[in-house]
DNA sequence: GTGTGATCATCT
DNA sequence: AGATGATCACAC
């Protein structure tokens, strides 16, 4: 594909937007920065959001800070995986908020980390050299295996169960072999409404969702593997 | 070196 | 305010 691209706008489906980021495939964030006209971070220890803003406008993302996939229309949520020369992943990787009062779905089937993880474009971004020297990997689409799914779920019903028990506040980051509870707000300082044991309210600090480095490193590995 | 808990910028 | 995008930093 040519460079520059022309100027992107939200893909008409999926195999649009597959095509779009296969044509970001080698380049590095420099170059993607410079064609967007965005600036890397002068403090990239303070910009920690820039890579995936970035990856969101190079594919014609609408901007939005909604709940739900990135790509709506599409079902398709966008997660950029900085992964090492070796490919393996440098960190966890974020899901979602997690209500923790009772709009926290009891099943796996109506949860906010299902429909976010049903169907994502992963984009890995290679190395840790500074920001813009670092490159787009080679992307894919993918869909949870039944058996990815069933790993899931399970933690996923563990981490609800715990909430609705009134056990928020002793959720740990142990919790979960491939989906995990963390912190998830500006300072530990923030609070936000939880049902305590006996099912009164109590406040508990906000939490998200994540995905243990070990679960996307296993399924950057899977993609090459016949099924 | 890893993983957990804490934190930062931006946008609506 | 509270969501989005994640990485930072310290204890282990």
């Amino acid at each position: 594909m040519s460079w520059p691209p022309p100027f992107p706008t939200p893909p008409a489906d999926e195999a649009a937007l597959l095509r779009c980021a296969e044509g970001l495939t080698g380049r590095t964030l420099g170059e993607l920065a410079q064609w967007l006209g965005r600036a890397p971070p002068a403090r990239p220890e303070r910009a920690k959001g820039w890579m995936g803003q970035l990856m969101e406008a190079a594919l014609g993302a609408p901007p939005s800070n909604e709940a739900g996939p990135d790509f709506a229309a599409l079902g398709v949520e966008l997660k950029t995986l900085p992964v090492d020369l070796q490919g393996v992943p440098r960190a966890s990787t974020f899901v979602c908020q997690a209500p923790l009062d009772l709009r926290l779905s009891a099943s796996w089937s109506e949860s906010r980390p299902k429909a976010k993880l049903s169907r994502v474009l992963w984009v890995p971004v290679v190395g840790e050299a500074p920001l813009p020297e670092r490159r787009v990997g080679a992307c894919f689409l993918w869909r949870p295996a039944p058996d990815e799914e069933d790993l899931l779920r399970a933690d996923y019903e563990e981490i609800a169960e715990l909430v609705h028990a009134g056990q928020a506040n002793r959720i740990s980051a142990r919790v979960g072999r491939a989906l995990q509870l963390r912190p998830k707000a500006a300072d530990n300082q923030r609070e936000t409404w939880v049902v305590d044991a006996a099912g009164g309210w109590m406040t508990a600090q906000p939490r998200g969702f994540y995905l243990r480095r070990s679960f996307t490193h296993a399924l950057l590995g899977r993609r090459f593997l016949l099924t």
